[in-house]
Parts: structure tokens; sequence; C-alpha cells
DNA sequence: TTGGCCTTGTGAAATTCTTCACAAGGTACA
DNA sequence: TGTACCTTGTGAAGAATTTCACAAGGCCAA
């Protein structure tokens, strides 16, 4: 299959969560052009990105959205539950542990990590936390898919050495460094940093 | 000025961040292609970008730290303190009023608002959260610059729609929700799920 | 069954973004 | 001062992404 660019890919997570949105209001079909509104996007720019992986509408109707939120679900792999361990109990990873969203998508909070004692074996969320120390072992009875590194800057890197050497390959980073792993280790990043710079370089350069 | 790409504002930003790290370090200089070795690009990448700005570089020798690192500040609008507003006092919201970078890159923590009877008044990091019903009055005396939504995916509208009435243009949008706002007024979402699903897609789909 | 209407799927064009490749300019050292 | 060596800045080429525009297919009502 031809490579899928990361923008499309976020895209269809977008029309995804609009047809669960209609879905619940029991609606049953949209088009293109209804999806484009909704996602800031245009009607051909949802059509080429649906056409990456087939055909899943019906000319002069629309789309069918239990058939393609079937569709979505299945292309982001979202049928399959995924094992998510959280390095880094700190606020970010509270919010994370407690957000709802998750389950229902089919992400599974495993294990929960820290290295500061004083957090250790507490509570979360019905996750007791654990030492970092033991991250290696348990990967290996308890296949994690995805790690989300929620540590200070400091700790992130020798955190993610021990992910990567457990065969975890994909990673949600919320420290605000740059990770280096090996290419089959997929690394998504949220950096508030960045997007509040963003913000910052467009505050200052905006038409007056 | 020509349109500057999202993408480059993100990379430049980076730039910034490993200068610094080298500025703590007491080096230098830096050339096009240590940086992009560093933010995982090319030198022709880094070299391209810079060149949007200007021409900050030394041939033969390459950029001198304080002199880009202080261009990057200027070019990024980060000289100015930027007054942040954050609406939405729940574990995203702690996570972010604790974050250090923040006062250091000149984004200052305001106000913060939510609409919780329970939390009104209590003191967090020095400043007693607000209720938001006073968001509108508030912004007229105090000018925020940026407001934060860090609020449930369902009241995210409403606040939207407050922030807007209140002349801030620029909006960072923690909520899984897709805003609508005037053309005039720059969005940047974080989005956990998107995230999470841009690696259940990697892991689905990736090479064997 | 026919005709009008609507929306998809998709080549082709346009645009945007990235990489190439090299002249120009500057350093450093003999 | 001259020479060898670097690294920038940048047109031009190339790649990727988005938009255009329209034929093809399907619904619906008469």
């Amino acid at each position: 299959m031809k490579r899928i660019a990361e923008s499309t890919v976020r895209r269809l997570s977008l029309y995804l969560s609009f047809l669960e949105q209609r879905e619940r209001d029991r609606v049953n079909t949209i088009s293109s052009d209804e999806l484009a509104h909704l996602g800031g996007t245009t009607s051909a720019q949802v059509r080429k990105d649906l056409s990456l992986f087939g055909s899943f509408g019906k000319r002069g109707l629309g789309y069918s959205i239990p058939e393609l939120s079937g569709k979505l679900r299945e292309i982001l792999g979202l049928e399959k539950q995924w094992r998510v361990c959280i390095v880094g109990a700190g606020k970010i990873g509270a919010a994370l542990a407690r957000y709802r969203g998750f389950a229902e998508r089919g992400f599974v909070i495993a294990a929960v990590y820290d290295s500061d004692p004083a957090k250790l074996g507490k509570k979360w969320e019905s996750q007791a936390i654990r030492d970092v120390a033991n991250l290696a072992k348990d990967a290996l009875s308890e296949r994690f898919d995805i790690a989300v590194v929620a540590t200070p800057p400091e700790s992130a890197a020798e955190v993610v050495k021990v992910i990567v050497e457990a065969g975890i390959k994909a990673i949600l980073n919320f420290a605000p460094t740059q990770l280096t792993v090996p290419s089959d280790v997929t690394v998504r990043a949220v950096n508030m940093a960045i997007e509040l710079e963003g913000l910052s370089f467009a505050l200052t350069n905006r038409a007056r």
C-alpha cells in the first residue's frame, strides 16, 4: 500500500470523531461536503483521503455513517485493544489516566510508572503506581503496545531507552525533548511550548 | 512578508530550544548541519527556514548561537510578555499552570477560571481560581493575549464563544472538540485522541 | 422506464514544501 | 598574502499534497 501522510491520518481521526457524534444523533448518511465543513477542509480532500483506502460512498447519496465509521476504525486499527503504559505519574500522567475518551477508543491503561519513592504503590484510578525500574521486566509479560512519556525532560531520554529496549514500538511523548529512537519505533510528540510559540508567532505577525 | 507555513514555525521553535540548550553549555557557534541533526531534519531545510527571515549565518563558520537565538526569539515574538488565561482548572490546567518552561519563555499565567463552585477561590500556584462568568469582564481590564481551553468537551464551544467575544485572538485548545472561530483568531489544538490514533495506525500498518 | 438531480471517485493541474547542488563568501593556517 | 577548506544562501529541480473539474453511478419521482 502507498505511504499515507501523517496529515491524512490526522484527518481520518477527525472524520471519525464527527461520525461518532452524528452516530449518537441517529443520522445515517453524510456527504463529503458535510464532513469537510465539520473538519475545516474541502470535500475533495475528504474524498481523496478516503479513496486511498477504498470506495466507501454511494454516488448521489454520500457515505453511510455506520459503515464509514466502521471502516475508519478498521483503518486506524481501533478494533484492537491497545495496551498503554504511562511513565511519569505527575499532572500530565494524571490527566491522561483520567481521560475518558481513552478506554472507549480501545486504549487500555495497563500500567503507570514513576521513580519517586513517595508515589510508588499509591493507587491511581485503580492502578498502583509501579517503580519504573520494573518497566523492562513487566513489559516481557504484559506486552505494552504504546508507552506514554510524561516525565520531566531530564529523565525522558533515559526512560525512552528502557522503553525501546523493552520492544515497545510506539511512543507518545509529552516531555519537551527531542527523542532519538530506532526507525521502527513511531513517536508522536505533544509539546506545549511549541504550540504556545506558534500562537505567539501568529499574534506577532498577524495582519493588523 | 511571505506567508510562513506552520511547519516552518514549529521547526523554528525546535531550533530555538536546541540553541538554548547549547547556550547553557557555553557553545558559541553552530552549523546548519548540527542543528539539522538535533531536530531530525536536513541542513538545507534549516537554512531555508532561516533564510525566510534574513541572513543570520557566517559562511564557513555557521551561526552565532547568541545572535541566532535572539533573532528566533524576535521572530517568534518571545521578547514580549504574553498574558495567558487558563479556562478549566482540571488536571490539564494544573499541569499547565505548573509547567516551568512557561514563564521563562514569557508566557505569564494571568488568571485561571473554572465554573465548578467547589473550586472557585482556591489558590493554585499563587492564582485564585475565578468564576468563568467573570472572564468577559476581566478581559476588559486585564488584556489577556492567549486563552487556554482545558475544559471538558461539552463546555468548550460555550467557553470559546466568551473568549472570542472578549477579543482574545489566540486559543490553545486541549478539549477534544473542533472549535469554530472567526478567521482573525488563531487556534492550535492539542488532541491526545488524535495522537494516540496516529500511533494505532502506525502500529497497524507498519511493515512487518 | 425515463429524466433530473445529486454526490462520489479520480486523473490532471496547481500549489506548497523539501531537497539538491553550487557559487559566493569567509576562516585559518602556512 | 595565498591557498585549502568550510559553510552559508539560494535558484532550480523534485516530491508531496491539495484543489479542480468532470465523467460515472445511483436515487427518486413521474
